[in-house]
DNA sequence: ACGGCTCAAACC
DNA sequence: TGGTTTGAG
């Protein structure tokens, strides 16, 4: 059978690393009087001293569990610690997590090849390593075995207790009559016992890790003791394992999946699983997840372990649940500004330390209305290009929302029949930004161009959005300055003057036809933001915008992001499309509009108009010399000596950097 | 529609 | 494709 033979055959070893109790552990550094105390994380604390999002070990012994409140925590265990999550904005700032998170992933990268699967958790291919031991120091030859290696768990050892266990753990680490699987696994189990105590003396942060020939198998054994401690899974060990293991406890099972093979096909256990057919499965659940639930039934989980030390996507995002929901459009740009601003500096902490673009802002919401029939209809998500610039993505991310919020409430949605006036109620907003490619080396002063985007406040039309927010009624008052760390409530949910109407959103110009619905709905920038918080000169353009109907479907692009196309199609695949060439051609009059600051917006808006048609239809091969007439001269130079000699050879298509998809984006024209 | 906030990936 | 869904910590 050829798939278990893929099984016995896998000799990786490979490592889960998963961090203790990790914001705990994080305070407690930062505070090491807490070392030692039963202690807890809490986040927020308006309602019922917040909620628990780590809890240390001494804490469980208590009784207190994830998922419980604040309160609960000090009902069954009134000596715990409660410290806060930073807050920065008005929502929680998890910065400081992140940062501990990368100074781990620091360490464990250079031992092998290293995936960051999430802020304190990270996957290890130790292969090469324990390949190199085995070879030059097998653990047969060794005499001294250190003490964290023989604190080791081995699945499917004796259990016997003081000494006694640690000597086994001693033989069967260097057995000599073991297979190669099982001494490379050995070497894994010294390699990281070392990594674990390097980590502890340079973060002073424990760690549990498993180690095993897969993925699944590393992690299912990291969490079975801890905190602090190491377990290993021999193949001679896995049917056992597996056999008993409630099936919710796989990876990929914890949600419907595993209850549907619950509750449809009565399996509980992994071990139930493998009574049935990879066809039978496959019937139900589809070729794909059918032959997956087969193969991990056994054990056998080919997924490699990603080289990627850095996140994909960064996001920022906030929940309003109940009496909070945001009921009104100033409310919900006020914190789209916070969630902007925060997404800003991540982007441009990104940029600084890790020379990465992003390029793509999406906007995710949810929401309910009320009184209408179809309430239960999902807030649709919006993107766009992501241009750098605390106020680009704050007006980006707007725009995107009433492109969103026009859908979701319908063509109808802008006249309040009967008079009566929809309630609607926004209860979670949050940003991302995704497509992060990296800057070719060699280009710094491209790197100083985008940070020099993002710190240099754009005067022109963007300011006028924010600070006449700010004025808003609503806004203004009762927004009491970071009185405390509740800043819950610093801002009001209560509309005091203006209630806002669908008809906001309504353009007086545009009669609603399905095609230039759809592209406004693609064309945030473009949208009629004809509401009390537009400023003017936008307001004028983007009507004057909206009305024109473009001749082709996939139109696309506005402003900053032509140098990240390029970027994309450095990295990537050749620009096939003409898209690319609009992209750039189009982005270089935006830029224009930037260094002249005096832009006049409707002036610009015409002069894109006109470029864009002139050069619809441009060959990609070239980049249009207006794109470089308008950068600096040294970016310009810069440009020119990455793109030159890349020309030729981008056609291959690198499948093992997960980062190198071809991407067109298609963009609504730039409205500025 | 009280667990808040992030992330990745599959899917269509 | 982008947008949705799922699942994870």
């Amino acid at each position: 059978m050829p798939v278990a033979r893929a099984e016995t055959s896998d000799a990786r070893v490979i490592a889960h690393v998963d961090m203790d109790c990790f914001y705990v552990q994080v305070e407690q550094r930062k505070q090491p009087e807490l070392r030692g105390l039963p202690t807890a994380v809490v986040q927020y604390n308006e309602w019922q001293g917040g909620g628990l999002i780590a809890v240390s070990y001494e804490a469980r012994k208590c009784g207190v569990k994830r998922s419980m409140r604040g309160d609960e925590a000090k009902a069954v265990c009134p000596q715990i610690q409660l410290v806060q999550v930073p807050v920065a904005r008005g929502k929680a700032d998890l910065n400081l997590y992140r940062g501990a998170g990368s100074e781990v992933v620091s360490i464990l990268a250079k031992s092998g090849k290293c995936e960051r699967a999430s802020i304190d958790e990270v996957y290890l291919d130790l292969t090469d390593a324990a390949e190199s031991m085995l070879a030059d120091a097998p653990p047969e030859s060794l005499e001294l075995i250190d003490e964290e290696v023989l604190k080791s768990h081995i699945l499917g050892m004796s259990r016997e207790d003081g000494d006694d266990f640690k000597e086994n753990v001693r033989d069967w680490i260097c057995r000599k009559d073991a297979d190669r699987r099982e001494k490379l696994l050995s070497c894994g189990i010294i390699i990281v016992a070392e990594l674990r105590k390097q980590v502890l003396k340079e973060t002073e942060f424990t760690c549990s890790a498993g180690i095993a020939h897969n993925k699944m198998l590393a992690k299912l054994a990291s969490g079975m003791n801890k905190p602090a401690q190491q377990t290993v899974v021999p193949y001679s060990a896995v049917q056992e394992l597996l056999s008993s293991l409630p099936i919710k406890k796989m990876k990929q099972l914890g949600g419907k999946l595993g209850t549907s093979l619950q509750t449809d096909l009565g399996i509980d256990t992994v071990g139930d699983l493998l009574q049935y057919s990879e066809t039978k499965l496959q019937e139900h659940y589809g070729i794909n997840t059918g032959t997956w639930l087969w193969n991990i039934a056994r054990g056998i989980s080919g997924e490699e372990v990603q080289g990627r030390l850095l996140p994909k996507s960064h996001g920022s995002g906030k929940t309003f649940p109940g009496p909070r929901a945001l009921k009104s459009l100033s409310t919900v740009q006020h914190w789209l500004n916070q969630l902007s601003e925060e997404l800003s500096e991540r982007l441009s902490s990104d940029l600084e330390q890790n020379k990465r673009i992003a390029s793509t802002l999406t906007l995710h919401a949810s929401a309910f209305k009320s009184r209408d029939s179809n309430s239960h209809k999902k807030f649709p998500s919006k993107s766009c290009p992501l241009r750098y610039g605390v106020t680009k993505i704050q007006e980006d991310a707007f725009n995107l929302f009433q492109a969103a919020f026009r859908e979701y409430m319908g063509p109808f949605g802008s006249k309040p029949r009967g008079n009566k006036q929809e309630t609607w109620r926004i209860t979670g907003l949050s940003i991302s930004a995704s497509k992060i490619v990296d800057i070719p080396s060699g280009t710094s002063s491209i790197m100083r161009y985008f940070q020099s985007e993002s710190t240099v406040p754009s005067r022109s039309v963007d300011g006028c959005v924010q600070d006449h927010v700010t004025i808003t009624p609503s806004a203004s008052e009762g927004c009491s300055e970071q009185r405390s760390t509740e800043t819950q409530a610093a801002m009001p949910e209560e509309e005091t003057g203006v209630t806002y109407t669908l008809h906001n959103f309504e353009n007086p110009d545009k009669g609603i036809d399905p095609v230039s619905e759809k592209d406004v709905v693609s064309c945030p920038s473009n949208e009629a933001t004809d509401v009390s918080t537009q400023s003017e000169s936008n307001k004028g353009t983007q009507t004057k915008r909206i009305g024109r109907k473009m001749n082709n479907s996939k139109e696309k692009n506005w402003g900053m992001p032509s140098i990240v196309d390029i970027f994309k199609n450095y990295n990537a695949t050749p620009p096939s499309k003409q898209e690319t060439q609009e992209d750039s051609t189009v982005s270089s009059t935006s830029k224009k509009a930037k260094f002249s600051n005096s832009s006049h917006n409707s002036q610009v808006n015409q002069e894109v108009e006109e470029r864009r048609e002139k050069d619809w239809g441009y060959k990609t091969d070239e980049i249009d010399q207006s794109v470089f007439d308008e950068l600096p001269v040294e970016i310009q130079r810069e440009l020119r000596s990455f793109l030159r000699p890349n020309k030729q050879f981008n056609a291959g298509k690198s499948k093992g950097d997960g980062s190198t998809s071809s991407i067109a984006h298609y963009f609504p024209p730039l409205n500025r």
